[in-house]
This record gives structure tokens, sequence and C-alpha cells, in this order.
DNA sequence: CCCAGCTCTGACAACGTTGTCCAGGGCCTA
DNA sequence: TAGGCCCTGGACAACGTTGTCAGAGCTGGG
């Protein structure tokens, strides 16, 4: 060492220190009487430190309070040992699985995980994955909600992993996990059929959402698979807040011919519709997508989707990413699970068609 | 500018660029033909850069896909505008909105919110805490999952502004914002009683978590009130896993002289509770701290407490100190709402003493 | 015609850390 | 005892950015 040792009141006297007077390892360094590099070694866990040094260090360290700046770290490193995962909204039920999921394979891997939410809008989404990779994330996750992802395309090029989930990447090609909205929908409204049902009800969100449009084109298919068709009333595509979706079922459950059932597109819609079905007084069947806690006891049949599954097999595969693995991108589905509680197994009213 | 451009595919053929090959400033300039502190000053809009010039290093910056490093930046300006968020799971609906409600604040104030769980385990609490420190996030905010945090006494010192929210931080003087527990509890069981009750059971989680010990205050009080006696038996302190709550409830329920009411000590015992009583086939009453979706189609009748309102609270203090504004640190109690929804005013049976 | 004063630009140091490289000292062997 | 080797520790540069300062070029007034 070459200048007097400092100590915790020195340092405190420094008039500016940027980080509010935080000590540096040239402060261990000078109180310990030992070089710099010694005291990152010994900060590091690195070998070629005598037991006696690295205690002098340590008490150093001790001392003053000091914490290695992993900003400068990283800066010098060139990798941050953290990802970014975009979403939705970390309020809604579905994104919490889903998140402590990814948040748990980032942990095993030795990364922090930072997220945001989008509030689905597509600038915000766009504006939050870009402040991510401006604190260079070693990778990143994104629940699209937007359908353009060329922004990314430099990041991308410039090596951020990037994994989307829930709903695929626009205009790039790029890994993917996504559950069966298709096929999932598909078997809950043929299940309303298997029941009797003929004048079935969706009520989903806006078709730009690719879920969205999936589950849609699912519930048209089965219909036309039992050779019905699809009466353009029954049909609701958000938006998906409790006022709308009560309009639309209302809407669909009043009139000359009221639908018997009804296929709700997302566990936000389910719930309302429960509302709904509850102020009613008369049984109509319900299959719902994503199942909702106490589902079980409210009797609601639901299309179930893993949301950890999806969370861990997207970070998995980042991983394999980040670990160097090179392979083409691919596209993961997911499979749904119809969960019969009873409100999907009501039968039609026996004056319906 | 000194050297000759640099193209794209020149960075593209830099054989180990740590980030992947990502340009830099130097690059730009280098690209754009203007020196090292003018693409600065373009990057973050500061005067005294000519429309030419400006449109020149944009145009660089595009080619390139350059990004700016915050790690740099963060490393040369002290601040990162980023605070972190210890939660306990981010899978638990309580904690949802209230992450959410502490995004939107750092949003609004141009900082990214970090966040981790802790998993309800101490280590794990401080370890996250301290990773954000060493990320040098301008902010903590914790829901304590230990009982000592005097491990953040340093960075604290160092001008790390923390908050504390949910529960109390332990041997250690910080701004705190907490839920009305006691009072909570406390009305919620003076409820039963007001109904009839006089043999209430208590199901809660283990006493070293501060709700937990200050609901079992308040259910004690409101029995004491009551002129009362707690009969030990009545009252389970965790693990609040399914299989203990079932099996608590369950005991408190049978033998010679069962309770005729339950206070559920949070939104996961309620929704055991909830459950074990659907088996039932008889009618006991119950009371559940913290809402839950759909509770009022179940009609529970619940203690509502506001999760985002917590979150808001905390983060807006948070921003405070980090505005600058110097006071000495408080404790927020928000207050509790009771929300009649039926199962809290069911009767005791009429054989029930 | 010269200089003061302005605007725009660039050279340079510094932020705190880590990787590279070298020096010095102790120990072992010949 | 001398020479070589290993082990420990330190000096120095570099990571990519921003703040400071000074210089270049221009305009306008004396």
């Amino acid at each position: 060492m070459t200048e007097e040792p400092h100590t915790v009141a020195d340092i405190a006297r420094r008039p500016e220190h940027r980080y509010g007077n935080r000590p540096t390892m040239k402060d261990v360094a000078a109180l310990a009487g030992v070089g710099l590099k010694t005291v990152s070694r010994v900060v590091n866990g690195e070998p070629g430190v005598t037991p006696d040094t690295e205690r002098r260090v340590q008490d150093a360290i001790d001392t003053l309070g000091f914490r290695r700046n992993d900003s400068a770290r990283v800066l010098r490193k060139g990798r941050t040992a953290s990802v970014g995962l975009v979403l939705e909204d970390l309020a809604d039920p579905f994104y919490g699985p889903l998140s402590r999921a990814v948040e748990e394979v980032a942990r095993a891997h030795g990364a922090l995980l930072i997220n945001g939410s989008s509030a689905e809008d597509p600038d915000r989404e766009q504006e939050l994955a870009l402040a991510l990779c401006a604190r260079r994330v070693d990778g990143l996750i994104v629940i699209p909600a937007g359908g353009d992802h060329r922004y990314l395309e430099p990041e991308i090029r410039a090596g951020v992993a990037t994994v989307f989930v829930d709903r695929p990447a626009g205009r790039i090609e790029a890994d993917t996990v996504l559950s069966d909205s298709f096929g999932g929908a598909r078997t809950g409204v043929a299940h309303l059929i298997a029941h009797g049902h003929r004048r079935i009800g969706f009520i989903g969100d806006r078709p730009r959402i690719h879920t969205a449009a999936e589950r849609l084109r699912g519930y048209r298919a089965a219909m036309e698979d039992a050779g019905l068709d699809v009466a353009e009333e029954w049909v609701s595509l958000g938006p998906t807040d409790p006022a709308g979706v009560t309009a639309a079922a209302v809407a669909m459950l009043s009139g000359q011919e009221p639908v018997t059932a009804l296929f709700a597109g997302n566990n936000r819609v389910t719930v309302t519709v429960v509302r709904v079905l509850a102020d009613l007084g008369r049984p109509v069947a319900l299959v719902g997508f994503d199942d909702i806690e106490l589902a079980d006891l409210l009797g609601i049949t639901v299309i179930a989707q893993d949301a950890a599954a999806l969370g861990r097999t997207a970070a998995e595969r980042l991983f394999r990413r980040l670990d160097g693995v090179e392979e083409p991108s691919a596209t993961v589905v997911l499979g749904t699970r119809l969960i019969p509680r009873g409100s999907g197994e009501i039968p039609p009213p026996s004056d319906a068609v």
C-alpha cells in the first residue's frame, strides 16, 4: 500500500462521494495495508492469498461495510448474471407463478431476475425490453404485448438470448414457448357440445392478441367439427374489462334464442361471467380457459394451462442458450388439461332446441 | 476522429468482444466521423450539437444498432435509477398487486424495479437484498422474512434508501408501512362474537412472522374484551400448508366441544379452511384475513387489506427519500376493512352453549 | 483589421473493478 | 551456499461512459 490507512470516519468525511460515501476496494486495501488486487482476490475467493492476509482484508471489509460494486464488475467482465422478464401484468394471478418459476430457474443458475409489466401496451413492452438490454441483461424472456419485435433484432444479433412465452414473437424468428390455446379451446367447446349444447357463446379478448385469436379459432373449429353454425352475436371479442364482458354475456343470454352455454376466453373473463351467471338465477353451462383459485369450490369447469411450466420451460431454454448451446430456434407448445367440475356438464334446458 | 470508420462488418469481425460484439460510442463516433463526446451528447439529448452533426450521429447509431451501456453509465454517474423489491412470494396473489403498485410509482419516477422472492427464508432475504445493493439500487423495499435486519445497516448508512412493508424491520430503525393486523383481527373476531359465537378457533401462521403474531394478539384481545376464555386447542400456529391447516381445522371442529366459528389468519389459510368446511356439511362461521378473488361469490366474510395501497405508500415514501427529503423514519399503519358476505354472519348452532 | 465573445467540438481523466504481468522473497535441491 | 522455482502480492491497463476544459471556427463590433 502506498497511502495512509482510510478509516470509516475518513470516508464519511468525503464531501461528495457519489454512492453516498461507499468504501471501495482501494479503501479496504489501504486499511488492510495490502494491494488493490489482493482485496479483489479475497472478495472473489480467488486462491493465492495467505490466511493471515485474508483475515486482515476481511476485517477491513467488515469494518468499512464494503460491498463490491457490481456495476463496475459488469463493465469489466461483460456478463451481468441477470435476465429480464417482460410480462403483461404482475398483478394477474396467471403471471405470478410464471414469474416465480422463471426466478427459480434463474436462481439455480446464479442469475438475478429483473422484471417489468408492459400493461399490454406494445410501446411500453418495447421501452421495457430495451431498458433491460441497456442494463445488459444476459437474456430476455418476453411475453409479447405487441405484434412486431423487429426492434429486438440488433440486441439478439449482439448476443442477448431471447425467448418468447405465452404468445409468439412478431415478425422475427426466435425461441417460443406456448400453451395450446387452439387445442384447449377446441376441447373445451367440444365438451360443451358433447353435453348437448348447440348454441354456445364465446367471450374472448381482442384477436390481435395471439392467444385470443387461437382460442377463437378453436371455438370455431369445435363448432364446425359438430356441424354447428356460429351466429355472429355469439362471439364477443373484447375488451375484457368487467363492464364489457358483463354486457356481452347479458346480450348473449337474452333475446329469442339465448345461448345455453358460454366459453370464457381467459381467467378474467371467467370470473366476470361467473358473477353474471350467479345473478342470473338460471343455470347456464360454462367452461373457462385458465384455472382460477377456488374454481374447485365453485364447480367451474376449466381448461387449465400450467403457468409455472411455461415459465420453467422458457427459462431453461434461455439458460441453455446462455450456456452456449447452439441450435435452431424452436417453438414448444405445452398441452392443456380439461378439468370437469360441474359448470361444464350442465345440460341445456329441455325447452332449448 | 482519429481512426478509420468502423463498419458493422468490422465490429462483427472482432473476435472476442465481451458483450457479444456490441458497438460502443467509440464505434459510432468513428463511423460518423465525430468525437466521442459528441456521440454522448446526442445519445443524452444534450444541447450544443448542430442538426447536421446530430443526424450523422443518429444514422451511425441506427446503422450499428448501438445501445448505451447503462453499466458504464451507472459507474460514472453513481445513480442507477432502479429500486429493488424483496418480497415473500411473487406467486402469492397478495403480493402481485403490491409489486405492481410499487412498479407504477417507480415508473412514474423513471426508475426500473428489480424484484425477487425470499420464499419466506431469512437467509435468502438477506442474500437477495445484498445482491440488490451490490447492483447499487438507489432504494430498497423489503417485505421482511427474517427478524434481524442489522445486516442492512452499512447499506443504509451508505445511502441506500430503505422502506419495510407489511412487516416491521427487526432490530433496526427504518421507514415502515403496515396493515393494521391487530385491529383487523380484533374487529373480525368481535364480529363473530357479536353474532353469538363463544368458541372461536384461530388458525394462523408461526408467530415469528410479525403479522401472524399481531393477528393472534387481536384475536386474544377480542376474546378478552368479551370476557371469553381461549382454550389452547382453539389456536393453531402453523405451518400453514394445506395439510397442516386441514388437520388443525378438523381437530377444532370435532370432539366434545367443537368451535362454532373460525378465524383464518391469512388468504392461504382461508382458502384451505373453506375447502374443509365445504366437505364438512355443517355450517360453521368463518372470517378470513385478506380478501380473495371470488370471495364474494363464495360468500366469505373477510378483513380486507389494500395490498396496492401498501405498495404505493411504501414506494412514495422511498422516492421522497431519494428526492432528498430528510425526516425521521416513521411507521405508517393502514387500516383494514370488514366485508360481510355471509360466512361471518352464520349464527352458532342452537345446541351450542 | 483585429480581437472579444460566442457556438460547436474533441481530448482527457475518472468512475470501481478485474486480468495480465512482473517483482520479490522463501524454500528446495544440487 | 548458490541457483532456480514456486508462492504471494502489487502496479497497471482496460471495460464504456460522462464531466471538465480547452481549442477551433465564426461573427460582429470597435
